[in-house]
DNA sequence: ACTTAACTGAAACGTACATTCCATTTGAGT
DNA sequence: ACTCAAATGGAATGTACGTTTCAGTTAAGT
């Protein structure tokens, strides 16, 4: 059991903070030194607090995340499943529009963090979209995996492409909700 | 006017392969040094015949691209609108797939011919979707230009993620259009 | 105030690249 | 066969990183 001393742990607050703000900005390089400066520290510190640089960005992008996922909980629990789809999704574009740095710079790590909290992410937009198919408000005529799936995929290209395009959030919102209404020869019982 | 011997041209045309087949497989380094082993040259005989990496891979992905722009414009001379648009997707989708590394390492690249056949691939889908729009098989109360950004950008997405779920590539498809048809209170005129 | 273990960061180091150098080899015209 | 500019590739160089080292600094208990 190692004393923690009080720096340490203000620092540590300083280089997360540091991190997810760079997260933030486009076109930043999101190196360790970029981190470190901005946190005011050393590079050797922030490393060194973490344990390696995938550490780090693995305990940002997890806050960043959080609110993410507790958002999307409590839409599921307030709202009709189709709604709390459409409004989540939404936002969910918005998000990964404003952190777009958080799904390009990290596509080949190992961030296990990161990894169970998009899980559950996952999971919410199954839940939601479960719901909507017994409310008759989505086909059923595709396999449940394969639209989470799609819709994950998409909703982060187009986030991604967000700032380039006027109106293409809510474009795509609009022909993916209608693209999974359900068809006419559908038994939707709702 | 520089004379050229044949060895060179001999070898530019091995790097030319190496690297074409380098980006269709996924995992690959896709350095100068993996590109010229794989050609059987040196490093330095890759980088000088072309001028740089950035060069050499401009040359290899619009060798890839250009029987797809071919293809498009086949497509769209023999085919209906939509049918063509439909088919070209699929098309684009499975190209994209076994190519992935051309999207995925070469994003904050400048790479001008491959820039310009993009340019035309979105020409040629943006000629179908009018086409399509006029024949009342795509909805109009969608800003052209914004959807044709949206299926680039989803399409690409899906191609990426293809070889991780089964069936994906038609759920996309399958949605896309349907969430394209026109709604009930449009004016189609097919 | 003293002590000491935790902590720090500039500099050194290691690594993975693209690129350039240059002594050697080779194609091609004579 | 001879010549020589063109071409080659192993080695050297440059660059951009992440990580480690270590002499010095600082928090915190006594």
């Amino acid at each position: 059991m190692p004393k923690r001393r009080a720096d340490a742990v203000r620092n540590r607050r300083l280089a997360l903070d540091a991190a997810m703000a760079l997260l933030a900005e486009p076109g930043t390089p999101l190196t360790v030194e970029a981190i470190a400066t901005r946190a005011g520290l050393g590079a050797a510190t922030v490393v060194r607090t973490f344990g390696g640089k995938d550490a780090l960005l693995d305990a940002a992008v997890s806050r960043l995340l959080e609110p993410v996922v507790r958002r999307a909980r409590d839409l599921r629990a307030v709202l009709p499943p189709y709604q709390a789809l459409r409004t989540f999704l939404g936002e969910l574009i918005a998000f990964q529009a404003a952190h777009h740095a958080v799904n390009h710079e990290l596509g080949g790590l190992h961030l296990p963090a990161t990894t169970a909290l998009r899980a559950e992410l996952v999971e919410a937009v199954t839940d939601m979209l479960d719901g909507a198919r017994r409310e008759g408000a989505v086909r059923d005529d595709l396999d449940p995996e394969v639209v989470t799936v799609l819709i994950s995929e998409t909703a982060l290209a187009v986030a991604r492409a967000l700032p380039g395009a006027q109106g293409l959030g809510e474009a795509y919102l609009t022909v993916l909700l209608d693209g999974l209404r359900p068809r006419v020869s559908d038994g939707g019982t709702g």
